[in-house]
RNA sequence: GGGCGCGUAGCUCAAUUGGCAGAGCAACUGACUCUUAAUCAGUAGGUUGAAGGUUCGAUUCCUUCCGCGCUCACCA
């Protein structure tokens, strides 16, 4: 990934003859009347005659998008908010300065223009330009103006480039933009207040991951990045604050895939004197408002398939429901809720699956349930398009979650899956800290069985259990996950700005300069 | 980490069985005062991701490495 020399040399010197007609080669500020979506937005319908008639006087900048030159008279695009509004500029009209100064201009340089709108010949809403000035020069040759940048790594790792060239990028983002300001209004409104929990942590705790380590040199401590946010926000909790949120990042050191960056974005929030069923129930809710501030109503295109995220649309079944529901045909009859009591039953099930379906490891060590949680992924995960809430987990997995009052195995703990995704995670929080105390103990069994991302022991948050944690329910919801899906992007690094590559070799501005 | 695939000019892509490394756009010079993939004439641009090997000869075949994509495993 050189930098081009030669061109960069060039528009170097022609900076030089831009600054030699008197122009600065980096000026601080440039006053506007209108933006180019604005002129869009306002002209768009105003005839040839009606801009003759009365002239409409405007002062824009833009980045130069095309530029074509005639001799003594020229055209060019320049773009601003993802929008192009064309400019013609006359030597008659811009005098001997100024029309030097348009020779030298390069695509992608930032311009600033004053004029009066008119329609070209074609018809074509353009300023038919009196003044130009230089703002701000591209030393480095834009991509190919009509295949643009495709080459997948280079959009991510140039996204500033990807962006310019690239409007569906751009709204892409601009969606995710959306999504987070739609959720932050619903949860503002909904008496949630806002706040920011350690992202460094000496114990990374609420979920089931392995984390980054980091160190602080004057404490000459070991800290963990965040994989989760919640034992903190429950400690808020604990402390009076009965409905809180936090939307930012969490980082697991795991395999990397189209669902998968090491950093992500999480929304989590808790809401005191409520259970599973209400978060549920305002979850639901969340989501289906993002999609109505996001793309305008309740239907997004996921591939080949159309995603209706109305209320009405969604599904609700049990883990258990959903593994007899999708079971296989060729895995013969389906299973019974009660071949999910018994490790026998449970094993039975997974051998009979696995016959007619992709594998599913059994380790008749592990936990029934953390295999019966298996099984359903395997089974169940890949037909969930719909929004779906998956709920009642195994109480193996869920070291966070309140039991069901009549079945200890099963908690009360569901997750939102969309287009074979899960998207959430809610449930009633465990507040009992003795039984809380025996769940981490049970998570340090399965981590000396092997199981690096078991829970740990955390003392503290045992103890701020301890000073009594009001009743509550709370959920995380997968950020970038949710814009996916919302933009019909099919990883997600489409929707991450500057997802992680590996290192590159730069060439440095040293080896291009001199 | 395993498997499959890709890497050629700034960008998008060609190159027959292993036989002189090319085109379009971008760039440069010149002409052109309503063009829009502007047009016309000309010029320049390359360690074919890197290193090694086979060969008279390698973009092409082999090995290793680097980077990317897809996929599987672990995970949200």
């Amino acid at each position: 990934m050189a930098l081009d020399e030669n061109i960069y040399k060039l528009r170097l010197e022609k900076l030089k003859q831009i600054e030699a007609l008197g122009q600065r080669a980096y000026p601080t500020k440039y006053e506007f009347t209108h933006t180019i979506p604005s002129i869009l937005a306002e002209y768009s319908q105003k005839s040839a005659e009606e801009l003759d008639q009365s002239r409409v006087n405007v002062r824009i900048a833009g980045r130069i998008m095309a530029i074509r030159l005639m001799g003594k008279a020229g055209f060019a695009h320049l773009q601003q908010g993802g929008q192009k509004l064309q400019i013609y500029v006359k030597k008659d009209a811009v005098g001997e300065k100024g029309f030097e100064l348009y020779k030298l201009l390069d695509l992608g340089d930032h311009v600033g223009v004053s004029g009066y709108l008119f329609r070209t010949r074609t018809g074509e809403l353009s300023i038919h330009v009196e003044e130009i000035t230089f703002l701000s020069k591209d030393l480095l040759p834009l991509p190919e103006k009509w295949h643009g940048l495709t080459d997948v790594e280079l959009r991510y790792r140039q996204r500033y480039v990807d962006l310019v060239m690239n409007p569906e990028v751009r709204e892409v983002f601009l969606k995710r933009s959306k999504l987070v300001q739609s959720m932050r209004r619903f949860l503002d409104a909904h008496g949630f207040i806002e706040v920011e929990t350690p992202m460094m942590q000496q114990i990374a705790g609420g979920a089931v991951a392995k984390p980054f380590i980091t160190h602080h040199n004057t404490l000459d401590m070991d800290l963990y990045l965040r994989i989760a946010p919640e034992l903190y926000l429950k400690r808020l909790t604990v402390g009076g604050f009965d409905r809180v949120y936090e939307i930012n990042r969490n980082f697991r050191n795991e395999g990397l895939g189209w669902r998968w960056n090491p950093e992500f974005t999480m929304l989590e929030f808790y809401q005191a004197y409520t259970d599973y069923r209400g978060i549920m129930d305002l979850t639901q809710q969340l989501i289906e408002q993002a999609a109505i501030d996001v793309i305008g109503g309740t239907k997004t295109k996921w591939g080949e398939h159309e995603i209706d995220w109305a209320g009405s649309n969604w599904r609700r079944m049990t883990m258990r429901e959903a593994i007899i529901h999708y079971w296989p045909e060729t895995a013969g009859p389906k299973p019974t809720m009660q071949d999910f009591n018994s490790q026998d039953s449970v094993k039975t099930m997974v051998s009979r699956f696995n016959t007619a379906h992709a594998h599913v490891a059994y380790d008749p060590n592990e936990p029934v349930g953390k295999t019966i949680a298996a099984l359903f992924e395997a089974a169940a995960e890949e037909h969930l398009t719909q929004p779906t809430i998956i709920y009642e987990f195994p109480t193996a997995i869920s070291p966070l979650s309140k039991q069901k009052a009549d079945e200890p195995d099963w908690t009360e703990r569901w997750e939102i899956y969309a287009g074979q995704m899960e998207i959430a995670n809610g449930f009633s929080e465990l507040n009992d800290p003795e039984d809380q105390r025996r769940r981490f103990e049970q998570q340090l069994k399965e981590r000396e069985r092997g199981d690096e991302e078991a829970h740990q022991m955390d003392e503290d948050y045992i103890r701020a259990l301890s000073y009594g944690m009001p009743p509550a329910g709370g959920c995380g919801v997968g950020v970038d996950r949710l814009a996916m899906l919302l933009t019909d992007s099919h990883t997600i690094r489409d929707v991450i700005l500057f997802p992680l590559l590996r290192p590159e070799k730069v060439a440095s501005p040293e080896d291009v300069k001199e």
